[in-house]
DNA sequence: GTCTATATACAGATAGAC
DNA sequence: GTCTATCTGTATATAGAC
């Protein structure tokens, strides 16, 4: 993968996350870039193409992430207490994450971008699943683990959406809380 | 208000709660209820107008429907059941709610409709909280009712964002048995 | 790989007739 | 209140030179 090509590719997730895929144009991109629009054509033909490229790109980054959580923290109230914090830096930064706001444009997006999205919730709501399983025996609450995970990530997606409008960090802070009380 | 702006309104929350704002056009909308693009421009100005009136409309029919909730349901898990089903009656139309989806598009918005966003999740969360402290003795976990109410809206909002993706309801579904094992 | 130039479509918004 | 007509800006995408 060229240079241009990885430059274009983070432009563009990192305006996505602030502005939805709706508003990153070609040519916005190539002026950020230093190229004309025609050029980043060259790379992602279509904005299909870039969109789909943007989904892969941000769940392996994201997975990597996730593997190194469950590598450097021992316990789930640990783990889990990562995770917040890496939705807490991207909200810091006024942003979304980026599989979130694309979520939010589904029905602009084309079938190979919907199951990319896909298959990034799947790969999250999988290591919660995972992490919580190996941590069965400290919960406080009759659930399955699968369930756990699935609202996990959805309380997530949804405190940052709801935060960034308040420019606070409150609902993800009381999510934290409620991790504690029921996993510890 | 003359009824065709009330059906302007209308048909631009159906098409916003499934398409995004971004992706309503005066066209459309003009198109829709069968007229010039310029008679939209008539009865809403600017878009911002339009954003504007969409969630204040949308929040005040919300806010009665919380109201008859709560008149009608005497328990707490009855009422978080039953705004459960008002989120997943959303999601079977392939739709968001319209605050979930405008919060996405969060930097594109004027600051008065991002003041109308705020206030939509306040009265909500407030309602939440209100009913929650209502039956407090209810609770099997230890957490302030209102960081409850914000989890709670939190996760719904995420929810239906992730479940439509997945064209299913499994997030949700998982929700409502936590809140089960959570409330009793 | 990047450029100039362009085709085509659609956006928000406004002037002025009726 | 609604219309016709139009201004201005921007979008995705492509052809062909270098």
């Amino acid at each position: 993968m060229s240079d241009k090509r990885a430059e274009i590719l983070e432009t563009a997730v990192r305006a996505t996350k602030r502005d939805g895929l709706r508003k990153v144009s070609f040519r916005q991109l190539a002026d950020q870039v230093g190229v004309k629009s025609s050029s980043v054509h060259y790379h992602f033909p279509t904005k299909a193409d870039l969109a789909e490229s943007m989904v892969r790109d941000y769940t392996d980054a994201f997975a990597a992430r996730l593997e190194d959580i469950a590598a450097c923290e021992s316990t789930l109230p640990g783990k889990i207490d990562a995770l917040v914090q890496v939705f807490a830096d991207v909200l810091a930064a006024d942003d979304l994450c980026l599989c979130g706001m694309m979520a939010a444009e589904l029905s602009t997006l084309d079938a190979r971008t919907g199951h990319a999205l896909r298959q990034f919730f799947r790969v999250t709501e999988d290591w919660l699943t995972e992490q919580i399983d190996m941590h069965r025996q400290d919960l406080r609450i009759d659930l399955s683990a699968k369930d756990l995970g699935k609202v996990i990530l959805a309380a997530l997606e949804g405190a940052i959406l709801l935060d960034r409008v308040d420019r606070d960090s409150e609902r993800l802070q009381a999510f934290s809380r409620m991790a504690r009380a029921i996993l510890d």
